[in-house]
DNA sequence: GTCTGACTTGTAAACGATTACAAGAACGAT
DNA sequence: ATCGTTCTTGTAATCGTTTACAAGTCAGAC
């Protein structure tokens, strides 16, 4: 027998279908007529079909998040946030993986459409018109967890990149540290594009010259190692002259990385050259992940306020489905520094 | 505005509703009318709602992965070889997040019946009666990445730990180790068991004995710091005794992990103690995930096969779907080595 | 010119819930 | 006894699709 419906309940308990709906959602009923449903529901283990009664209430309950890659430890602390703000108020969170090309975005905003869910917090990674237009028009309240411009009319909620990478910065220079290097991710997306010029910003108040400058691949523990040996130079550091020569350490002291997974990758590079970290050269990561922590050794990182954004994005998402009309929010979340033993 | 209804479609292009949908849906019209369709598509920016047409197809062309705890990297290996399959399949692919309670897990797969997706990949880490009866009778096919009985008569893909368990302790051997301690999650759940067993078994088959045994909280980087401080001892190799008297590395000189983020938690603890890794003491972890490579020093880490499992898992669930009958199968996938710097 | 068959399109009934509305029951006040 | 309230329960419409079935059109064969 296929899964019973409330018409079946309805049925075996000898009341109507909209009786056991009354049931099913607390209104009032007498007591006998409940224990009647009730015992119904349980003998033929009744579960109300969720897609039926969005269609009808046109709710799903169900709010989505959309990161760009699942192998971003930055979206773990945003996803625990997140998760954690939504299931309080009742919804369940499903989380999506868009990859990192805008098209994906778009198709992804506009299939929300469909009704998948009531509400959407997205991170995107690269942006552009057609993405404004798709958030704007979309039939749901979306929640933009990064930076969008504000004619895009539309909640967000940010890091202060420019702010962090000033706190980076100083405190290198804090640490005796003036021949700094900068490894960024692809400057054609959000987070590049801002701590580019966060990093030019921050270098030229402090009156300095970046000593290296590369554009790794994309903002993974792959292209950070490959940004490295671009940084590092192929050969220069190989066996014979292991880190050991003037020109190895000369060079830079100092090494600001776009995010962890990218920071972690430099260090690797820099331990394959006998470079020692932080002795030699001092690395600062960006996101303050749990990865961050856990590698070795423990990554200075600066706290994009990951945990933060998400919470407030989950908020801003739940303040708007509860009132659609009111003025859009630009939330900027402020960074702090987590200082461990890599600087 | 709201948002326009198939209804609404037709009406604007002077056709039945049925033709709309035939359209949409690629059956046989003629061009004229296919073209006013589109138009009128076009015009009103029309997007079908999913609840609506799952309600009356009876499917939602979503599939759910359920996890435990989205910070343990090993789910991203499995979540992205997941996600290739079905999504090559023409679904979507949502993921949510469990805890670690059996009851929560319980509540997801009871949820399923609601009809959110059409099917289930759950990874349980813990297993009662309770939750193979709700994986029995979920209306929607399951699979389970992981170790539940044959009785439980549902596909399921796992993990060979014992062979695993067998492959890093002949691996240390091989490097001259034979004070080999070993750090478990906890042995309620399925991993844990697993690997306790697999472990007592791979000693004993090279005759040796544990030097030491801990049991960590659970599976992450901090209960493998906690445990790491249990199996060395708080304060035995505090400043002063800094690993070089004999008592410090005559007691062990590898550590089996039951996962990477226990391992690397180890890892952070010796190098608390200066112990090196691998000179004095080798480290071995298992699922091969993305942190034992980004781990410092790399990882020496056993393959349990979680892409190749979240793989057969997602292909097991599509054939189910396809065919409810077939007889459950149980794919066992064999462990690989890989040999890093850690060993 | 009629009939057959193939093909196109429309009408209306589902899918499984919620809920507006109506009807009936119970009860106290007059 | 009658009336008006209030409370409980049932009937049926509705959400936005898909699809079985019916009806209509058209071409070709006789």
């Amino acid at each position: 027998m296929s899964r019973p419906t409330i018409a079946r309940v309805a049925r075996a308990a000898g009341v109507s279908v909209a009786s056991v709906s009354r049931v099913l959602n607390g209104l009032p009923a007498t007591e006998e007529m409940a224990e009647r449903v009730r015992r119904a529901v349980e003998e033929l283990g009744y579960v109300p079909d969720a897609r039926a009664r969005s269609l009808k209430v046109g709710r799903t309950f169900q709010l989505t998040l959309a990161v760009a890659d699942v192998g971003n430890p930055v979206y773990v602390t945003m996803m625990r946030a997140v998760e954690e703000v939504v299931s309080a108020a009742g919804y369940r969170l499903v989380v999506t993986t868009t990859g990192p090309d805008v098209v994906d975005e778009v198709a992804l905003v506009r299939g929300m459409a469909r009704g998948y869910a009531d509400g959407l917090v997205i991170s995107p990674l690269r942006v552009d018109d057609d993405l404004i237009k798709s958030i704007r028009e979309c039939d749901v309240p979306v929640v933009v967890a990064g930076n969008v411009p504000a004619r895009a009319g539309v909640d967000t909620v940010r890091a202060n990149s420019p702010k962090g990478m000033l706190l980076a910065v100083e405190h290198l220079l804090a640490k005796g540290r003036r021949r700094i290097a900068f490894v960024n991710g692809p400057v054609d997306t959000v987070p590049g594009s801002a701590r580019a010029k966060g990093f030019r910003e921050a270098m030229k108040a402090n009156e300095l010259q970046a000593v290296g400058e590369v554009e790794a691949a994309d903002f993974t523990f792959a292209a950070g190692r490959a940004a490295g040996k671009e940084l590092l130079g192929e050969s220069a550091y190989e066996a014979g002259s292991r880190g050991d020569g003037p020109a190895a350490t000369a060079r830079l002291d100092a090494v600001i990385c776009a995010n962890d997974l990218l920071a972690v990758g430099i260090m690797h590079e820099l331990g394959a050259r006998g470079l020692a970290v932080p002795a030699e050269v001092a690395v600062i990561g960006m996101d303050d992940s749990e990865l961050a922590e856990q590698s070795f050794p423990p990554l200075t990182s600066v706290n994009l306020g990951s945990a933060e954004r998400g919470r407030r994005a989950a908020e801003l998402l739940l303040a708007r489905i509860e009132d659609d009309s009111r003025p859009p929010r630009r939330i900027v979340v402020q960074p702090t520094l987590s200082v461990r033993s890599s600087t």
